[in-house]
DNA sequence: TTTTGATGCGCAAACGTTTGCGCAAATCCG
DNA sequence: CGGATTTGCGCAAACGTTTGCGCATCAAAA
């Protein structure tokens, strides 16, 4: 006694029954096979005695479903896909899901090898912050066979349920925020053009200057990247203009660090120099060199509704509702880095 | 042509061939089994026109190897753990494996859920940031099982192989960067006691005073978690005595971020009213509203020799050296949370 | 006593791979 | 030309599960 058991035959051997009925039994179906008490107990015991512990790879081969689900995002240590991916986790293991996490490092042709390796390992279901501008490479195959959601981004045209902030909102809400502070002159830095979140965003905000009636000056809608490089640069780059813009919306939270390098290497200060907003709140926000007004997503609720819809759709048999197309509530956090103008 | 192949035994009915050689094609083995070039380019164009792509879960119940490890980790958010394991993911992938990633919430029951889990789902190999003060549940059983290295805290007594940041000399150097700046009265908030991390900082921290002749005030050694909430109300706690320190050392990034809550809220500045340094850097420690003075850890290279060693470990076939015990450099960042009482 | 129905459990196939062994055909050697 | 060797490939078992179906046994009904 004591000794463990590795498999499920062993165990059968060790109680005397096949391995038919422990197997029943271990999974609940003794009702179901009319199992009787006395062989249930003795069945249960033993597992426990021997340290059954059942082999989910065969299992998955047999049931045809892994208990897992694949989770793909461009990059794990950025907190905003770290928060995300850590609620990810606990939902799915609620439902008893287990998660391969891979980073595509915004890479696309690496994204889509995770994707095909996520079909290999025969996934239950998909969630996908995509990196890609376009998604030939995932559309219709991988709606069809095994179930998806997109976050974070979509693909505008094509049928991918996908859950996100509202951008557009988000853009509009910070960009109103700098001009009822008087802020003419508003620079832009994007991420990737061509992204929704990122089109959206510079949608947002051109509406908020229209409202306003001040008139979009192209050349302050500026970069092409969501990394902290490219903030720094288009940064560097307002700051030497004739005229400066009197403010900065950086479209993401990488970006926007690299906003502050280039403004503090230049000696200059938030806000008194200039107005500093961001898309993505952070634990630091608060504390910084001048605590920063930003747009905080809302990525608890993105990580819980993308878990439920994909879950729902696994469980439907027929994947997930392609007509699903969620825009979540961001909500503006008024710090100290928007320097008011109509004093 | 073009449609779908579903697994090995349909595509060997396309070619006309066994499954067996049809395997041996696609494996590469066949120079082993003396297949011949025809037959190889008619498989190998076959497996592409048809689509093909191998089931890896039949594959790992026959090879009984998954060629996935599992991740077990505190706090993926934590932006800590967040980079090491973007780097533990992008390693693995290089030698062809995935990650399961979970989360144990800094909670030791789920540790043992998911370590048993890992077990289960057959995982070649595990890297554990463990968060317990023992670990009766790892010892033995799975040293002998499953390959696996501790990262970022260790067993004392324990056969366990693992590697960290050098923290005793972490602390001794943070510490001793205070004392030369002419600090004598430091509090120090710790994470968890009892647990490696934290004994050996507390350790360094103390013989930077002892080498310094300072006498130690066990008072001013407080807190006993990791997390924001801690370094917040012991923050509070010290800036209420009647003799306030003049800097606190903490011992986490979390802690640190406790700690810049209460001092802000109380009105207070930094360094002028206080000094502050902390374990872990962060991109946002050089904006800080003062930049932060940090120790940073070698997180890159934990993960990488963490990786190398798991694979070593799972190609010998006897598991990790257990004597393997490495201690990183950490670094220390001055910036400008402390104050020069010297001046 | 025979028939019927309920009870309790096991046989064997199936999931998609990999691989040890063996077998036929082709080639070589003397 | 006959035997030995090489070449090229396939049979079938195995990995650890789950489950449709069927088969005893037993009690109750007739």
């Amino acid at each position: 006694m004591g000794d463990h058991v590795t498999n499920i035959k062993e165990l059968s051997e060790r109680v005397g029954l096949s391995v038919t009925t422990v197997s029943r039994v271990l999974n609940g179906k003794s009702e179901q096979y009319r199992i009787s008490k006395d062989t249930q107990t003795k069945v249960l015991d033993a597992a426990r005695e021997f340290h059954y512990s059942p082999n989910r790879i065969a299992r998955g081969l047999k049931l045809e479903k892994t208990e897992t689900i694949g989770l793909i995002i461009p990059d794990i240590s950025n907190p905003f896909f770290a928060s995300i991916a850590r609620i990810i986790e606990q939902e799915s293991r609620r439902f008893g899901y287990s998660l391969i996490l891979c980073d595509s490092q915004d890479d696309i042709t690496t994204e889509n090898e995770l994707i095909n390796l996520m079909a290999e390992r025969k996934v239950d279901g998909i969630i996908l912050a995509p990196v890609g501008l376009n998604c030939d490479h995932i559309r219709g195959l991988f709606q069809r066979t095994i179930p998806m959601v997109v976050i974070d981004r979509y693909f505008p045209g094509t049928r991918m349920p996908y859950i996100t902030t509202d951008n557009y909102k988000g853009a509009f809400l910070a960009t109103e925020h700098l001009i009822l502070n008087g802020h003419r002159h508003i620079a832009c830095i994007q991420g990737l053009k061509g992204i929704t979140s990122c089109t959206e965003r510079v949608n947002g905000f051109k509406y908020a200057l229209k409202k306003h009636k001040i008139p979009i000056d192209k050349s302050l809608i500026c970069g092409n990247d969501f990394g902290e490089e490219n903030g720094y640069l288009q940064t560097l780059l307002l700051l030497n203009r004739k005229k400066k813009p009197t403010a900065i919306f950086a479209l993401g939270n990488l970006i926007s660090l690299g906003v502050l390098r280039a403004i503090y290497e230049k000696g200059l200060s938030i806000p008194d120099d200039i107005s500093v907003i961001t898309f993505d709140e952070h634990p630091y926000s608060a504390y910084l060199r001048s605590p920063m007004t930003t747009i905080e997503q809302p990525r608890e609720k993105i990580a819980k509704m993308a878990v439920n819809l994909l879950f729902e759709g696994m469980q439907s048999g027929n994947g997930v509702d392609d007509r699903i197309a969620i825009n979540l509530e961001p909500r503006l956090i008024i710090r100290e880095s928007v320097k008011n103008l109509n004093l």
